[in-house]
DNA sequence: ATAGTTTAAATAAACGATTTAAACGACCTG
DNA sequence: CAGGTCGTTTAAATCGTTTATTTAAACTAT
């Protein structure tokens, strides 16, 4: 490796400063043209690196983003990832990317990184049980949070997610207008803020439409296309014999239908079935998946734009913001047919 | 936020200079047992947040390792991701990630901006098309890149991948030793070595089969989902009646199982399918999915270990590394059935 | 010509850590 | 008691930028 090129490497072999060479190479209207494009043509020659920690170091500003998820290769995550990684380049801006699992220690380390790199800001959807400190240490060391997906009680932090409640209640009425009485809801967790509101979402829906709403309709835990899959068996033995299931998402709905596949029945004729989010993947199932659009894409674009406006002190995104979610109606849901499912 | 500790600021309120606390925090045996704990102390009471920029500008070791795929949401890069994620998490290192999506440009700026941050090494799986020079850019600064499941023609880097060609023969035995004479091979490109060495693979094993190699059944292409289930309409198509497809991997596998059931035909009775990878969801699949399994949890594994191995210097991991890859038999390839598919 | 402006470049002090050589005191030792 | 050793601490240089302040030169206007 040669010699490392510095300012003053430039500076030296063109008997300017380093000063000169540094506003230069930003294009400072301090520097005579002339001399700017000496400079940056030498730089270019000799293979300059500018050294941003060096920069940093001095301005306080690193162009460093952090984003931490539960899990990056869960395709709800990452759409979201997609839309906040094209806005951020716009502004090259680097973004550092994280999951946490769920752990509130693996999600502390990564703050704290995050810090000692001297990130400008953060956004992230928090793991569970998440103590407000943790936000609070980003924020008190001057590094701003914008929240997705998950709030947190008791913080005064801006976040971005989809209207749980409403949305969910689309997907039940959705199915209650085809004439199903027994609706199952499978999977999710109390222990999130998207867990309580989407199970609000669908009691809400059962009362309005005067149905009892039977908590042993209820499977709770499974968030992934395996834990869909396994809870199949599950929902097929269920006394009550459910004719639809309102779906924690689009993943646990098609292991779901997989599932109810492998036992011999047809989903969305036999048994109807929603998914929530619509991910590219709802459209090729098969049957294709009736959803319910999260606004991914509309929620990563706008937790990054109101970061990089915090940033440059433009506006404040404070309080929360909801998108509206949308129905996608296709081949998982059907009509009730009277002869049920018996098996 | 309250004024920002530094190291000056314990060693005031203690009254000993910064080196001592430089020292102690770092656990040197130079500064005495008590004073190193008297200092531990007062650095977590005041809350202090260690500064790597600054570190690194006088060290020149960021703990940054950069990690470069072609995109992160594909599950198979994800797996391995994964790994490497522990792997370096072990060593306490820093990983920024990126995709490229396969534009040599985007991987270039991603080098570039690793390089600013001092970054200590680099792991990338390279952009189709991606010349030496951009791969040497980052080594003749200082940045060691290792090579993960693509190669690069005339470089000398270490690279970490399956193999391929061993691999694809093995899927496409197993079909043979079913019975199947007429075995079409969907999706790939001959753009990566990857995508050579498959299409090579798939070629072997016919011709050690004494089966004549037919071009048109060649459906070069689609490497997602969405691609396998589009090609679906071609492959029904084909004059030749293929009973059977070797499909590049596990995601376009399962996209065209999907169309295939579309048109009404059963994946694994009326046509077999293989996969490749090996993914988790291969086995989640309705049907079940046939596949090779890849080793892309040993590609990580091994790809971070030699970086981390080749930083400290403990030794160099040249040349190219190949993971054996491994057959998966499941319920989506079946006997030849003469009947055929006529449809 | 002279004072006053403008323009261009240079000087030097940060930023917050690490590291090397030197200083210091206490404690031997012959 | 001069000199050496050992354990602990520190002063000062350094890493590569940015930026406020100075300086120098070149115009302008009177």
């Amino acid at each position: 490796m040669a010699q490392k090129v510095k300012l003053s490497t430039i500076a030296e072999t063109l008997g300017v400063s380093t000063a000169t060479v540094s506003l230069a190479l930003r294009d400072s209207p301090l520097v005579a043209l002339s001399t700017r494009d000496r400079i940056k043509e030498q730089a270019r020659a000799l293979g300059y690196i500018y050294n941003r920690r060096a920069a940093s170091l001095r301005t306080s500003r690193s162009g460093i983003i952090g984003v931490v998820v539960h899990d990056i290769m869960n395709p709800f995550y990452g759409e979201i990832l997609k839309s906040i990684e094209s806005e951020l380049d716009r502004d090259r801006q680097t973004f550092i990317l994280s999951n946490h699992y769920d752990s509130v220690e693996k999600q502390r380390n990564f703050i704290e990184t995050l810090l000692q790199l001297g990130g400008d800001g953060v956004i992230m959807s928090p793991a569970i049980g998440t103590p407000p400190e943790d936000i609070l240490l980003a924020e008190d060391n001057g590094m701003p949070a914008i929240l997705i997906a998950r709030s947190i009680d008791g913080l005064d932090v801006p976040i971005f997610r989809g209207d749980d409640t409403y949305g969910i209640s689309l997907a039940t009425n959705h199915l209650i207008g085809l004439g199903h009485r027994v609706i199952a809801m499978v999977g999710g967790t109390d222990q999130t803020s998207t867990g309580r509101d989407r199970y609000q979402g669908y009691v809400n829906a059962l009362r309005k439409a005067n149905i009892e709403v039977d908590p042993a309709l209820r499977i709770p835990g499974p968030r992934s296309k395996q834990g869909g899959f396994e809870a199949a068996v599950n929902f097929l033995s269920l006394p009550q014999k459910p004719t639809a299931a309102v779906c924690w998402n689009d993943l646990v709905a098609i292991g779901l239908m997989n599932g109810i596949a492998r036992a011999g029945l047809v989903p969305g004729r036999d048994v109807s079935v929603t998914g929530y989010d619509d991910l590219e993947e709802a459209s090729i199932a098969t049957p294709s998946l009736t959803t319910v659009w999260n606004g991914q894409s509309e929620v990563g674009r706008s937790a990054a734009r109101a970061l990089l406006d915090k940033l440059s002190g433009s506006h404040e995104p404070d309080g929360i913001h909801l998108i509206k979610p949308e129905m996608r109606i296709r081949q998982s849901t059907g009509p009730l047919r009277h002869n049920g499912h018996d098996h």
